[in-house]
DNA sequence: TGCAACCGAATGAACATTCAATTGCACAAC
DNA sequence: GTTGTGCAATTGAATGTTCATTCGGTTGCA
């Protein structure tokens, strides 16, 4: 019965997810999201309250996926090594879920942001990970001190747009490209 | 008469920039942008064939406005000082046209984005301008031999995060953290 | 006189949401 | 181990609203 239920509301979440990387927002009903899902469109609305809700809380799932995948690194490598790994971690993690990248990027730059920053818990587990991260290089003298809008910008900013260069079809993706960014980055950081 | 046209025309594209901005794509019908422009709704489809092509022109109207903005330097400035100019100058204009920054992001991980592609002229003026812009700095050796979405990605991607985090008030601006940006960029591809 | 610009009420389709009805299952009673 | 009970899960047709788009008509200018 637990599993059924787990199923069904991960299959909401899926297909909104695939019909929103395809139609956009405005272009996916509620009632594609059913079809494709194999549900009845009152079911979705028996785990969610609205459209709204679902996309609110679709946006914590994939922040949650998104989390658990990359900050699992080994914290006896050296710092430079931990640096380069995250960052590579995080291009290749996007570029393998396109969908989760395209809805958090289209979450982001909609209204749906304001709505989950007034109402939310500021619990952003990735962020504090980053956030001590990032102290961590500073305090040992191997980056820059630099405070964390500013290196967040620097580290993740690159990643985002190289991210969207590959999915929205500018470019190939080499892994020498990306090893290019992050030394670029690397070297721009360092001390 | 070609004053009144220019002036309708303006009008619907500031107001529908204005009402995507606070309320995204979905929430911004027709109706309220012919208010808010102080037209009658069917003015709108008098300019605009669909609200589709509404929004595919508006993202050109964005794209002129910006590309006017940012390219005017004064192409006697040694490549280091050009370097930073304009990358302030992209940072200062998106940061006093949030609206413009918005919509663009908003379109750009949005499905209009693949139909602009696949029906448009490919003149994309400010990326051949970047495109010359980093080939001389590389021929000239002051820069990284990079490819283009390389350097794209590490040049443009840390100035629109930066943008978003203060658009999105996670932090405040302060130029000193612009400066910092720049800098920690120009470390990384200069050679 | 003609045509472009403009108006805004009317139309119809698309869609979010509701709801009355059905199913399936856990657990208690016997 | 059979039957009963209640509640969660599920269904999908029906409802009502919200729009994009249309259109018949008006205005104003060349």
């Amino acid at each position: 019965m637990n599993i059924q239920l787990h199923n069904k509301k991960e299959a909401i979440f899926e297909s909104t997810l695939h019909l929103i990387y395809e139609y956009g927002f405005r272009g996916t009903p509620m009632s594609q999201i059913a079809n494709h899902a194999n549900v009845a469109t009152g079911t979705i609305y028996h785990y969610f309250a609205s459209k709204d809700e679902l996309i609110l809380e679709l946006f914590k799932y994939c922040r949650e996926q998104t989390n658990e995948h990359i900050f699992s690194v080994d914290k006896n490598l050296p710092y430079k090594e931990r640096f380069f790994f995250i960052w590579k971690r995080l291009v290749a993690y996007y570029l393998d879920h396109k969908e989760i990248f395209r809805f958090v990027e289209q979450f982001y730059s909609s209204p749906y942001f304001a709505i989950m920053q007034s109402s939310q818990d500021p619990s952003y587990y990735g962020v504090d990970k980053l956030h001590q991260f990032f102290e961590e290089g500073a305090k040992s003298g191997i980056i820059r001190e630099m405070n964390f809008p500013t290196i967040v910008s620097v580290y993740i900013g690159p990643a985002t747009s190289y991210i969207k260069n590959i999915s929205y079809g500018f470019c190939k993706m080499t892994d020498s490209d990306r090893d290019n960014i992050i030394e670029i980055i690397w070297n721009g950081v360092k001390k």
